[in-house]
DNA sequence: AGTTTAAGTCAGCCTTGTTGACATTCCAAG
DNA sequence: CTTGGAATGTCAACAAGGCTGACTTAAACT
């Protein structure tokens, strides 16, 4: 089952970075990084008594302003009584706003407001100022590799998904 | 608020990967991405009618092997209680083993058992299978990058830990 | 007219995190 | 030897945020 890597069979160059090891520690990296990652936001959010969830639903609608809802579900992964749950308060709390389509008058159209942006705001700065320390001690051509590595770990039709965002954004 | 980085302020090497746009996909990418590095144990736990916790408890205990109660809650970060819940199950079920110290008797030694390290393995080989296509995928060096983008993410104190623990196991 | 789709809602359940209170056991310092 | 504090474990209660299932409404498609 286990699959042993490494050792022997190295060709032209070394294939140590594959062994059991080497992915153990990435393993247990992605573990301690996330948590990192997820952590000045988290306590922001905490103060204004929201949570992660909202944080996602902030981050992917100000990413694509007028999003539909059933967009946003397969991008978050979640189904759509979790979402309303989350969305429900955001714009009872006046963060987001909810426009019925012109073309399919079924679909709502998801938009921050002028408060739900600066909530936006202040969190993916505090999560920007920690990757951006990140980003300048290691510099440019491990954050190349960093993101490939995230990529090629995403399911193929997330990557999809991320990637046609890059386009649509340049 | 917003540090706007890049554009104009680029040294002898451009800092265009610090741009609030590169950084809003680095924050993107690590959210899919840890989706999918989740994603293969995930299946596995709820088949087993485990979750994501008793996960965590599993690697660490086979990382470290006799680590007391007081260790794996500070490198878990959760309460005693959540940890306790998480870990009353896995003693029942037989998969760990709790030995009261021998130096000092208040202290509980955490163990697997043979059927705990067999689950464990079958966890750990699922979620090195993607890593190890990501990491064939984009090659030594982009995985070199990966690990540093990661380590610089960490809080110090978890990087002081998950460091240590290279130091012991070579 | 009938079916499908988008969205929303209600109810109930589970996991996993949290606090707070409390008992036990044991080490170590006075 | 006693007592304070540390390590562990447990009980109860609660919250966030997942989930399923059932059902409604409105609009669109066929």
């Amino acid at each position: 089952m286990t699959e042993h890597s490494g050792g022997g069979r190295a060709g032209g160059e070394s294939l140590l970075f594959l062994t059991d090891e080497q992915l153990r520690k990435g393993i247990e990296a992605m573990f301690f990084a996330y948590r990192g990652f997820t952590a000045d936001p988290d306590r922001i959010l905490d103060e204004q008594g929201y949570g992660r969830a909202h944080h996602r639903a902030l981050h992917f609608i100000n990413r694509a302003p007028g999003n539909t809802v059933n967009n946003l579900l397969s991008i978050l992964g979640v189904t759509k009584q979790s979402l309303n749950r989350v969305l429900r308060t955001l714009i009872a709390d006046g963060l987001v706003e909810s426009r019925v389509g012109t073309q399919d008058k079924r679909e709502r159209h998801l938009y921050l407001t002028e408060i739900g942006v600066a909530l936006e705001h202040q969190l993916s700065d505090a999560q920007r100022v920690r990757m951006r320390a990140a980003y300048r001690t290691v510099g440019p051509q491990a954050v190349s590799g960093f993101r490939q590595v995230l990529e090629a770990m995403m399911d193929p039709e997330l990557r999809r998904k991320f990637n046609a965002a890059r386009e649509s954004r340049k």
